[in-house]
DNA sequence: CGAACGAGTCAACAGGGTGTCGAGTCACGG
DNA sequence: CCGTGACTCGACACCCTGTTGACTCGTTCG
């Protein structure tokens, strides 16, 4: 099917088409791999589902990506590569208030993996067989720990925050509860908390957790 | 290997030994998955690694287990009651202060778990792939959650806990919390807490959650 | 032009796992 | 001794993964 289809793309900009062909399939696989994903589990995709699905055989699958599971690394660098800027965007912003900035993190985290429900849960799936996936993901949580404990020691340092325990196990702590809470309310199994509540039960916890009884 | 071995169990008690062989087949099998689990992971033992381990065939296996899954869940399912059990034990326990009665129900929960770490770790990962597994997680999560959303409705009722968000959202958020940090740091992958400090810091950020500024 | 090359492609195979079927063995109770 | 029910397993059907070797087809270069 669509063998008509002859490079036409980036025609006019001429010299060597090289690797139009192998850029579209592997694009071809990724999109499929997504899309799959929005109906069914990962364990219940084959690579032959992806081959099939990119219009490919298996072997030739295997001429693109080394496993079922680098495709969904492939995929989920670059979630991880949109959380770190929009992260970074909200770490950097001016805050006014301690409150609106734990707000505007929290919302951003919640936010970024709402948009990608689909790859999100299949990342909780996969963390659970794939070692190359608990590495990516144990990176994403450890930078985002990191930027938690740096603002919890300078509220203290301030005076803002009262002392308590080590400022990173409580930023371990409150960043789990993040992802068990947000992964929850996405999977859809389990008791969870209502999409919509989300973001303000997580904040009344992490400013209690931070500064006691709440600043404002 | 061991065909010398002729039902020489519960021989003095006589009458009809039914099932003697069966039973200890049974637990044999279920000795065997708790065996391999210490040393790898749930998706690293196959049906016929359990076989083997109790000395039978693979097809034999599956006289006793309809799959390696039902194996986990029997496992399960007596964790599952020990754990119901301290817990009963731990809410209806005279509490003298507030902090204490929570600082007994962390430290249960979390040595239950701790007691049987492959039998955690295992959990964690089947939960993925396996609906059976999640239906009964999702079952020992919700009475976590309701017996802690009461104790949170007493609480704020006699004063003693300021208002905040649904008593449920708030047990929901806190058990996550729970939940994923002591599965990180039993299993060791990732950012996880100490050992020792994963109960203190759990009751610090329950207090704050639950009390505001702590009593005491 | 024609040989050489490299990207891209796949039928066929090897290997390992799951779950099932049917033909047994064996110890009792009638 | 003959059934019956517990128990056992060789052999099979299937599904999935990952590899191999041959083949096509543009491009490039002598």
């Amino acid at each position: 099917m669509s063998e008509g289809a002859r490079l036409p793309t980036a025609a006019g900009r001429g010299r060597r088409p090289a690797r139009a062909r192998g850029d579209d399939r592997e694009l071809l696989i990724l999109e499929t791999a997504e899309r799959l994903l929005e109906e069914r589990p990962l364990g219940a995709i084959s690579v032959d589902d992806l081959a099939r699905g990119a219009g490919i055989s298996r072997p030739t699958f295997y001429f693109y990506f080394p496993s079922k599971d680098a495709v969904l690394l492939t995929l989920l660098d670059r979630v991880v590569a949109e959380a770190d800027a929009t992260m970074t965007a909200v770490f950097d912003g001016s805050v006014t208030a301690p409150r609106e900035g734990w707000q505007r993190a929290l919302a951003a985290y919640h936010g970024t993996f709402r948009d990608h429900r689909a790859l999100t849960v299949a990342w909780a799936e996969a963390r659970a067989t794939n070692a190359e996936v608990r590495a990516l993901w144990a990176e994403v949580f450890e930078r985002w720990v990191q930027r938690c404990a740096t603002v919890i020691e300078a509220e203290r340092a301030r005076g803002a925050a009262p002392p308590g325990p080590a400022a990173r196990d409580l930023a371990i702590a409150l960043t789990s509860m993040n992802e068990r809470v947000i992964s929850a309310s996405l999977s859809g199994d389990g008791p969870a908390i209502a999409p919509d509540d989300v973001v303000p039960v997580m904040l009344r916890v992490w400013l209690n957790a931070v500064y006691g009884t709440p600043p404002d």
